[in-house]
DNA sequence: GTAGACTACTACGGTGCTTAGTAGCGACGG
DNA sequence: CCGTCGCTACTAAGCACCGTAGTAGTCTAC
């Protein structure tokens, strides 16, 4: 799982948005506001994410309808996981990465570390 | 700042192995252990990581000498603030990837994040 | 001044993303 | 029943970046 390309990253992004099933018309629709795009770069790259693994899809009439596998927040965890197990220095890396934070999210971090302690019953 | 390369990667990691600043020659020679490398690739590589501003480089005799500009930690906290900054929903990222943190981890990045409150000098 | 080492410049193949065209199929309207 | 329109599947070309390396030029040491 790498990360995504420009536009597959600005249709995922459209995805992620509007939380609804979306056709390739439906996406086509969301990117030709901001870059004028052909019905089949769309198609293609729908496909290639759904290839990927990254979108499941469903028949609506003759149809794909587009969903996201993961969610928006899901996604970024897997990649965050992924960086930090191919560091060499994991606490290191964690000690620079809390110290960079603005203290808005470190707040919402020592929340979200709290509640991930229930008492101890990690591996 | 985007991920490195394979090779890229093994250069990076061979010169944060070894904390010495390092000659195309002596990285030749240690990435040459695993995979036979031209003096030239080892060379080109070190050139684009140097224009890329990973590295730093001085000359000693008439051989350049490479140093990473950072840490291995520093360039991993830096990935993983990327990340986190191109997500949409900071707080939910952070909320999943901890919970997908295993107990030793979370122990220690409640360490840092606690390490990070001076009481609240915040932003 | 000749040899050896090192650098700078150049280049080519592979892969992945972006972009899109063409052909074919299926449904609906007349 | 037939044509048109929309949608999909297949195919492909351009571009950028990485990996890989050769050649030529320069400088030092002997």
């Amino acid at each position: 799982m790498q990360p995504f390309g420009e536009l597959e990253a600005a249709v995922m992004r459209c995805l992620w948005q509007r939380a609804e099933p979306a056709t390739v018309r439906d996406v086509l629709g969301e990117l030709t506001k901001s870059r004028p795009l052909a019905y089949t770069t769309v198609m293609t790259v729908l496909d290639n994410l759904h290839g990927k693994g990254q979108l499941q899809r469903r028949r609506r009439g003759r149809a794909w309808e587009y969903t996201t596998t993961r969610s928006s927040a899901q996604h970024t965890a897997a990649l965050l996981q992924q960086i930090l197990g191919e560091s060499g220095d994991r606490d290191e890396a964690l000690m620079h990465f809390v110290a960079d934070l603005d203290a808005d999210t470190v707040t919402r971090l020592r929340a979200a570390v709290e509640a991930a302690r229930p008492k101890g019953i990690g591996a």
